[in-house]
RNA sequence: GGAGGGGUUCCCGAGCGGUCAAAGGGAUCAGACUGUAAAUCUGACGGCUCUGCCUUCGAAGGUUCGAAUCCUUCUCCCUCCA
């Protein structure tokens, strides 16, 4: 196993904060594994890069030879994390929880080795606590506790409902890493409450308190947001590898080193080195290039990454047509089809209006050359490749 | 239960009878440039059969030659009081 000063290196890589690190020391120097938890929601099993930098922290700690306790909270769920929003959600049937869970590994398990992975679902000793049971657990903490939630507190001090069973989400995220003497929890920099709650609960139950890993919330590419879907500043890992590359190849120069430290298994060495080379007048364009291959090879293997690399200088460095483009076809009347609405029957522009814009604008191409006509029409029989922006492509046939 | 304030185009946010498809910012998109879908600059940014027409300002009615702007009802949200 690695000196224990290295593996603190790579455990605290990116990380927002490590409580308690000198405990943590401790149980390194035992030599054991550490039984590493980490819960996830199975209401949410679609993935973008930002959930992956606490998966890659797991693959971390898998390599270093901890045991990974991969929890999906299909009891939780139930609950749903207090927001404030959803106040009660519709428990999952164990169908939709069954297959939130195999989405879930499919993604996952790119990223970690699926054969030194536990996964375990909390309902398994959820539901063998009796009503009893539950009323004990709620004794173990007071309202005046919750409230140090600091949502909870916000919603409390301006009136906003709290409902009772919100109190219990912290309390059985908690005593999960009770049920499986967790020794190190990960979880995001929101979870903090939670994540301590767990210390609590062990300590009551005589265990030792695991130690909390917090990861930050990672940037969307406008570099400001949290990455999300709905801000749609996101790379979801199940998109095409040209996507994803270049999504990759879109992050802000200073972005990059964010994604880089987070995302990256490169050496922090490594990376050093990197940093040395941009601030001597390397271009920083090459370091991200690679970036994104080694992101693009995660999720979809060495070959797609090298063409999605061939595929970006082609069509953006020399500003060519890339390889495989979809291709259409449209019916057009006695005398054709006008440009505007085939661009946006081709599904290129959202509307003949923006396909008209596109053209003032220059941002629009027919087989290479420039389109500036707005009245031009295709004629039957025609077939033309068709370009908007650097983008969008399609080869359109007016049959 | 009572008293106020507010719902504007993807988001924030001006407008408060005509010159409003509606300021400004953000996001987005296009172009130029470039080292890249970085940065910067310029422009566009409801729809259509596009020098014109049609539909938008919470919903429905009404006043008016004319309403996002005034009136009525409804609806949703917020603040304060109980």
């Amino acid at each position: 196993m690695t000196d224990i000063t290295d593996q603190l290196e790579i455990i605290k890589r990116g990380c927002d904060e490590l409580l308690v690190e000198a405990e943590l020391v401790e149980k390194l120097k035992t030599g054991r594994p550490l039984r590493v938890k980490a819960g996830f929601d199975p209401t949410a099993p679609d993935l973008h890069i930002g959930h992956t930098v606490l998966i890659n922290k797991l693959r971390q700690l898998q390599d270093l030879g901890h045991h990974i306790l991969f929890l999906i909270g299909d009891f939780t769920g139930m609950i749903g994390d207090p927001t404030g929003k959803n106040a009660t959600r519709p428990p999952l049937s164990r169908e939709e929880v069954e297959r939130n869970a195999e989405t879930y590994k499919t993604q996952v398990f790119k990223i970690l080795d699926a054969a030194k992975t536990e996964v375990v679902y909390n309902s398994t000793w959820m539901n063998k606590l009796s009503s009893a049971d539950m009323i004990k657990l709620a004794a173990s903490h007071t309202v005046a506790r919750m409230l140090e939630r600091d949502d909870f507190g916000k919603r409390y001090r301006s009136n906003q409902p709290i409902a009772i069973h919100e109190f219990l989400y912290p309390l059985v995220q908690g005593y999960d890493s009770v049920a499986l003497k967790a020794d190190l929890e990960l979880g995001g920099t929101d979870q903090k409450f939670n994540l301590l709650m767990g210390r609590e609960l062990q300590k009551q139950n005589g265990q030792m308190p695991q130690c909390v890993l917090m990861m930050p919330l990672l940037e969307g590419l406008d570099g400001v947001n949290k990455m999300s879907k709905s801000l749609g500043n996101y790379i979801g890992i199940t998109e095409s590898p040209n996507e994803i590359f270049g999504k990759l190849m879109s992050a802000s120069d200073t972005l990059m080193w964010r994604y880089i430290e987070l995302l990256s298994f490169a050496p922090l060495a490594v990376v050093r080195q990197w940093k040395t080379e941009v601030e001597g007048g390397r271009n920083p364009r090459d370091i991200k290039v690679g970036f994104a291959q080694e992101i693009v090879t995660r999720f979809h293997g060495a070959t797609a990454a090298q063409s999605a690399l061939a595929d970006f200088e082609t069509r953006f460095k020399q500003g060519e047509i890339p390889a495989d483009i979809p291709a259409v076809e449209l019916t057009a009347g006695p005398d054709g089809i006008a440009i505007a609405s085939a661009l946006k029957d081709a599904g290129l522009t959202a509307s003949t209006s923006e396909a008209l814009r596109m053209i003032a604008q220059g941002g629009v191409k027919l087989d290479g050359e420039k389109v500036s006509d707005k009245a031009l029409k295709l004629t039957k029989g025609a077939t033309v490749v068709a370009q908007v922006g650097k983008r969008k492509f399609a080869r359109i046939s007016i049959v």
